[in-house]
DNA sequence: CCGCATCCGTTTTGATACTG
DNA sequence: CAGTATCAAAACGGATGCGG
């Protein structure tokens, strides 16, 4: 997934899938969400904890650090004697934003039905 | 992953991050991948081998056998003496298709602008 | 206290070979 | 053709410890 800048694998070069591309950037475990987080404002480390207390310290410095590799979010350090971290959409993160909102969408429309679907089945009456 | 339905582990339940949920169906290393490619139409296993070829039978394997789970996709069996097996959306796997595509377009849109980003810098100018 | 690196056990992914 | 089995590698989760 970090080497992507050496080469796409799934489709052939000169060509390499979008959605490949796209998914590389949002598609990690947790970057989607955290990505989602930071688009109404700026969110410190412990920020994120508390919104997804199932991240560990370990992946979200993980996925931070890729999601900045990429240019998709700015890290501010500020040197202070408490240590305070700001994470911030950058410009090119921003173009990111309407897929978020759509995957967010989509999870919320079919997040109920696809309960009832699983738990229920779809043409599963009687 | 494959627990979803057993609790959401980001945010506190009863909310349950969209984003997340959805991420959780189309995240998958090569889900979106294939969903992209089931888009214009039916694909047999070895056909995604073909257009993916980097991913492995195991991996492709697994990635469809979970979207299949997710309701997804359809796997269509023929007992045949050559076997053959096609896979093709579902009715709810089409309304995921806004979302690929966007990812597509944005893919399309920034992959190279990314390459020359990462490869030249910013304010490299030529 | 806050952010992050390290060690270790568990889970996921990859590579290869084999089967109906 | 469409998978399955097996083993090795990498990613991930949890706990601990360090620097500021």
């Amino acid at each position: 997934m970090r080497d992507r800048k050496s080469g796409y694998g799934g489709c052939p070069e000169g060509e390499g899938c979008p959605v490949e591309f796209t998914l590389d950037v949002i598609g990690g475990k947790w970057k989607g969400v955290l990505l989602y987080h930071l688009i109404d404002g700026t969110k410190r480390f412990n920020e994120f904890r508390k919104i997804c207390p199932s991240i560990t310290q370990r992946m979200l410095t993980l996925q931070l650090r890729e999601l900045e590799e990429d240019g998709v979010i700015h890290r501010e350090v500020y040197q202070q004697v408490p240590p305070k971290v700001e994470y911030s959409l950058t410009e090119f993160g921003r173009t990111l934003e309407p897929i978020i909102l759509q995957m967010k969408q989509w999870g919320e429309t079919y997040k109920k039905k696809a309960r009832s679907l699983i738990f229920n089945g779809p043409g599963q009456s009687s």
